[in-house]
This record gives structure tokens, sequence and C-alpha cells, in this order.
DNA sequence: AACCCGTGGAG
DNA sequence: TCTCCAAGGGT
């Protein structure tokens, strides 16, 4: 039995349905690879992404075969990182445990690192053709709106009462296409500001069942407010090679490189030799300030001012490496140390 | 539960 | 310029 929602939804997503690289792949990792992708991640910058990574690793494997550096290169500019590393670690275990092959599984597939309730839902009903719901962003704005769910759509209880609402109206043997529809449905037409309403299939339904406060939905708990920083980094070249630093590989841009920096509370200039001194064992002499990148997190915004300095000396560290200016690019980085290696670069 | 994790586009 | 927020997961 199809609900008269879902039979609507799907003769619009046949008509009006985005035509994406990964829609109809054959091959599960494809979708997979999309939905790690897309997590908190738009649709339009996916895409190129998508295209590369399935060049440079064609199948499960190959990725599982590749370097961690190789990864969060092709992964470089998409923003959480965590993924790509757990990507790459998911492909391990799969080759490992499972043939090379995307498990069937609920059970196995939510075990893989980077696969939660939304992503296993997600590539069991698009890959595997399952009759599994999911709730992302999008179905959770389009059932907020239409069921008029007035508890906050990012609570527990909230998200407990929209996974009902998909789920109840999933139909049988179509629960990719139901899944699909209602993304794009949240991506085209029920948008965050300004929907669409007059093109929405569901507008009869909507109307008759929202009691007019799709406007007020979904409700959100209220955001915390972003500090701010300024950190001073440390520009050191010699013989056409600049010292570059390997980040943690947990927490922010894990794996990644950087110049070496530190956080600054006074004058840059001043406080940058101890900061190093603090994280890097470095004795330096700076100099003139090179470029100054300002840049907007999600959590907090920095000011870095970046300083050419002269070496005096450095004790011995695995995380610290000499690297030729013209192969800056293969070492992956944030958009912040990206922009100071390019003023470098010429 | 609350917090952390990137980047870019839209308004 | 500034705020919002996007196919979430991990801790």
């Amino acid at each position: 039995m199809t609900s008269r929602l879902a039979s609507r939804l799907l003769n619009w997503y046949r008509l009006q349905g985005r035509t994406l690289p990964w829609r109809g792949h054959p091959d599960p990792y494809a979708v997979w690879v999309s939905e790690i992708m897309l997590q908190q991640t738009r649709v339009e910058a996916v895409i190129p992404y998508f295209e590369k990574w399935m060049r440079l690793f064609p199948t499960v494997k190959e990725l599982a075969g590749a370097s961690e550096q190789d990864v969060l290169n092709a992964w470089e500019g998409l923003g959480y990182y965590s993924r790509a590393r757990n990507l790459h670690k998911a492909s391990k275990i799969v080759v490992e445990k499972h043939g090379g092959e995307l498990p069937r599984d609920l059970k196995a597939l939510r075990e893989l690192p980077g696969i939660g309730r939304y992503t296993v839902g997600a590539i069991a009903s698009i890959a595997f053709n399952m009759d599994e719901p999911t709730l992302d962003g999008n179905l959770r704005r389009v059932f907020a709106r239409l069921f008029d769910v007035s508890e906050a759509a990012d609570s527990p209880a909230g998200e407990k009462i929209l996974w009902n609402l998909t789920a109840g109206h999933l139909p049988r043997g179509q629960a990719g296409d139901y899944n699909q529809a209602l993304m794009d449905l949240g991506a085209t037409i029920c948008l965050p500001r300004n929907p669409r309403c007059l093109l929405c299939p569901l507008m009869e339904i909507c109307e008759a069942r929202a009691n007019g406060t799709q406007e007020q939905r979904p409700v959100l708990k209220p955001r915390k407010e972003t500090p701010f920083f300024t950190h001073a980094a440390g520009v050191m070249t010699m013989n056409g090679k600049v010292l570059l630093a390997k980040r943690p590989s947990k927490g922010l841009l894990g794996g990644m490189w950087e110049f070496p920096n530190g956080r600054v509370d006074g004058e840059p200039a001043e406080e940058l030799e101890s900061a190093l001194e603090a994280g890097y064992q470095l004795k330096v002499r700076t100099g003139e300030a090179l470029v100054t990148v300002q840049h907007a997190y999600t959590h907090f915004r920095v000011m870095v001012h970046a300083f050419r300095c002269e070496l005096v000396n450095t004790s011995a560290n695995e995380n610290l490496k000499w690297v030729k200016l013209e192969e800056m690019a293969d070492y992956p980085m944030g958009k912040v140390d990206r922009q100071i290696a390019r003023v470098l670069h010429g």
C-alpha cells in the first residue's frame, strides 16, 4: 500500500528529480562515497570531488590500498576531513572482513566508521533497494512543515517523531526513490528560506495538515556564538624548501599539514617566537609579516598573521618536514594554510 | 546532551 | 558585512 503522499512524491520525482553522477550507478561503492561526501555538504560542491575520487579510487580495494596522504589530498577543500579518514579506514575493513564488497547487512554497515543512522538508511535503500527509511536535513524540514512538528527538530524527541513520520509513509519496494525524492524536494522546493510552495507536489497535503505554521518550521535550537582567535604562523624557508608541520590525526584538520603556528593574545610579531617554541620546539627570529588571512570555521573565527622567520635552532620532530616549494601541493592543507602557501609559490 | 568538525553560497 | 546552513558522525 502506497500512501497518497508517497504516490505524489514519486510521480514528481520521475519528472523533476535531479540527474546526478551517482544516481543509477551500479556500484554500491559509488553510492557510499557520495553519501559520505554529501554529509553537511551541498550537491554542487560534491560533484567535482566525486568524479575525481572515482577516477583516483575506482574500487574499494584501490581506496584501501591508497596512502592517507593521497586520500586527504583528494578530499582537500571539501571540509570535515574525518569523513575522508573514516572512509579510508572503512574501506580497509570492507576489504579485510567483507571480501571487498560493501555488506548488505544493516548492522555490519552501521559498524563501519563514518556510517551513522542516516547513512545506513540511505545506502540500504538507494544501493540495495531495501525498505529502509532515513532522515537528513531535507526530510527533517519537509516533515516538520508537513505535519506541524512543534518539537525541536534537532532534539532527540523531535527526531523520533520525524523518523516515525517518514517511516510511516515509506512505499514498499521504492524506498530508494522515496528517500531521494524527499531530498530533492527539500533541496529545490521546500527550501529553508522562501520555499517554492506553488511548485510543490505536496502543496495540497501540506495545506491540509500544517495548520499554516510552515514558515515557523522546523523549530531549531539556538546556536552558540562563535569566538574569535588570533594566530601567528612562521614561514621558514631555506634552500628552496619550507618547513611544514603535520597536525595531530584527530580534531581540527586532523592529519593535514600547516605552517607552524600558535595562538597569540598580544602583538603577533612579539609573541610568535614563544608560541612556536611552545608548540614546535623551535627557536626562531621573526621578520616582517608576509600575509594575513582571516577565516570563519563553524565554531570559531581566526585571523592568522604569517611571518617570515629566520630559523636559529630546531629539535628533532617527526611531524616537521622541509618541503620543496614546488611540492607543497602534494601536502594536504586547510584553506588558511593553502592560501599562505599560494603567496609563497607566487 | 552538548560539543566538535570546513567550506562556500545565498539572502 | 553578516548570518544561516548544507544528503551527519563521533565523542
